[in-house]
DNA sequence: CTCGCTATGTATAAGCC
DNA sequence: TGGCTTATACATAGCGA
């Protein structure tokens, strides 16, 4: 009979939605998880097929910040806004604002340099201590891990991580009632935490630390541009 | 009459690609303007959308940067630079328009001191190092580590754990398009020397180049995008 | 948020201007 | 470098888990 003549369609398929805000929160969450790891799919292919050096940075709509830098953000921001940390050739013939200007702009780029520098060297530091920790004489590089060590390595970690964490919290208890003797400064690192701007991500893309630091300031309001359809 | 059926097709259709670097110089050229452009335009999708801040750097393969910024490149990158290390309320109205060279200061004291805070890092780092290689008894060595350490140290492994979770990712998101992780990858050949904060991408994209800080260096201007007519 | 599934809307590799 | 056209490879909206 024509019992099961209908095999209802097991899906809409895809629809054609308006190039404007989605108001249906849940939705356009949804839609910005999938569009950002399309959006990141697409500078990786980018930049392998092409060897383009990219670098994206994308606040979410939560106002959680997501990164993508090949070969490192760091590396592509620096030179955006030191103009080339390489100082190129091009750049004497400019006048700006006279020497001043220049010689800012070249000391800038200088410190922009030595700071790239001291990140790769804390960088390794970081990777040497964990590594050290993880497995005495591993010194292989994350970059070059595969999929299985990978796996075994972030669970090490994760392990280390949680003891850490439940150490601090016991010296916590304590400095509640007895002042701590913190030897050092603050130790504040980078404002927010490690690596929200560190040299961590290099060519690859991860969600930007936790972004609390930010709260939102939603995006000001987008109109459509008018020559969509 | 019509017999001639056979119209020899016009065209082979899209081929499907190896995710390699093209090796024909002109092909990889096309390939990257066709891209970059789809590029920029599932930026401004998804900020539309979504309603989310997105910034984008890219440097062609010829060394020519493009970028793209909602609600601007440099609105974005401050954020990401000063990284809320100072002030990140605010940062929200940067005048980007009005003094470059406060700007330019400011980043050049930020930038100083985190130079001072990579620094001290570093010194710590090298410290957990050598405490590390003198007694490799984990837990007591974590038992013994005072509270800056253990922050500093938590921190480490916190940026250790997105590293791995990045870099499975990417394995994860290429194996989608080719069976095969990419170990080290086609090797950096990056470098191009120059680059310039813009400061005048209002919500829309474009090359960077004109009106930056340093002037202009014979990038070949560039209209507003006629796609999607 | 992430993952899978399906039906479709789109981005694009080629080739020629 | 962009534009156009065509035939296809991919991305993704809507819905569930």
């Amino acid at each position: 009979m024509m019992t099961m003549t209908r095999k209802k369609r097991q899906s809409m398929g895809r629809q054609k939605i308006a190039m404007k805000r989605i108001e249906r929160e849940e939705a356009r969450q949804v839609c910005f998880s999938k569009r950002r790891a399309g959006l990141f799919k697409k500078a990786t292919e980018l930049s392998i097929l092409c060897g383009a050096e990219i670098g994206i940075v994308v606040f979410s709509p939560a106002g959680k910040p997501f990164s993508f830098g090949h070969p490192s953000l760091d590396h592509i921001i620096s030179r955006f806004i030191s103009g080339g940390a390489g100082a190129p050739p091009q750049l004497h013939g400019i006048r700006v604002d006279g020497d001043k200007l220049h010689h800012l702009n070249e000391e800038h780029a200088g410190l922009t340099e030595k700071l790239e520098e001291a990140r790769r060297r804390r960088a390794e530091l970081e990777m040497a201590v964990a590594a050290q920790q993880a497995a005495p004489g591993l010194d292989m590089e994350v970059q070059q891990m595969t999929m299985e060590e990978l796996e075994s390595f972030h669970n090490t970690l994760e392990g280390l991580r949680r003891n850490v964490a439940s150490r601090r919290e016991e010296l916590e208890m304590l400095s509640a009632v007895e002042a701590k003797p913190i030897r050092g400064g603050p130790g504040a690192m980078f404002g927010y935490g490690f690596g929200y701007l560190s040299g961590m991500h290099n060519g690859l893309y991860l969600p930007a630390g936790a972004g609390g630091l930010y709260g939102q300031y939603g995006v000001p309001d987008q109109r459509a541009f008018p020559f969509w359809g």
